[in-house]
DNA sequence: TTTATATATTGACAAATATCTATATGATGT
DNA sequence: ACATCATATAGATATTTGTCAATATATAAA
């Protein structure tokens, strides 16, 4: 596994204003300018968090003349849960380790 | 949905050592000193680090002894599944939306 | 071609985070 | 009681991140 991959996809989710754009994009896809509306940050803010989003692939966006459309990928949603997954699934090397009690 | 706390589980995921922590304990319960033995930090970091994976409720400390021993939360993963499924389930109001679009 | 509108980029700054060294705490063994 | 070992905490510092104002880019409308 790519950690450093990894890492990026899941700072996606890390931020309160993300989780809340995140929240906004259930219903559909939406434009730039819609999310701004419903949030308490400024534009160029939201479009900093739209690049965080994209780049981590869970989100996806969509130029139409003017306006920018972002949706939810489900592709990035399947991503981050493999991953999360990989940690329960046990390795070979499972409970042949022994501890360092005595 | 409590968009801080949920900022503090995924927060769990974005360091490269916190994700290899993780990996480590795929192989089952391990104590710090053990883990500390395979990563290239000094022993406050680890410190750090698996203060922050319990807090988010991703990993479970056992103290015995002198010795802490952590191991990954099933139930901590499956609050994070549940948060990924939440962003695919559309709300009530999904496609009621009309767009900025012309 | 000028004007207006939506979004992105830049640069500055404050807050949060990761890391280290030094030290404290707490448990075990002599 | 003292020394030793495992882990935690405190404090300092460098890096990363989130934010804004200002500006640039791109598209559409007049």
């Amino acid at each position: 596994m790519d950690n450093k991959k990894t890492a990026v996809m899941f700072k996606a989710f890390c931020d309160e204003n993300r989780l809340h754009i995140l929240e906004l994009l259930r219903d559909g896809e939406r434009c730039a300018c819609e999310i701004l509306e419903e949030m308490k940050i400024t534009q160029p803010t939201l479009s900093h968090h739209m690049k965080i989003l994209c780049d981590a692939g869970v989100v996806s966006g969509r130029k139409e003349g003017k306006w920018m459309h972002y949706s939810i990928s489900e592709e990035g949603l399947e991503k981050i849960r493999n991953c999360l997954d990989y940690f329960t699934k046990h390795s070979d090397r499972a409970s042949e380790k022994s501890c360092c009690k005595k």
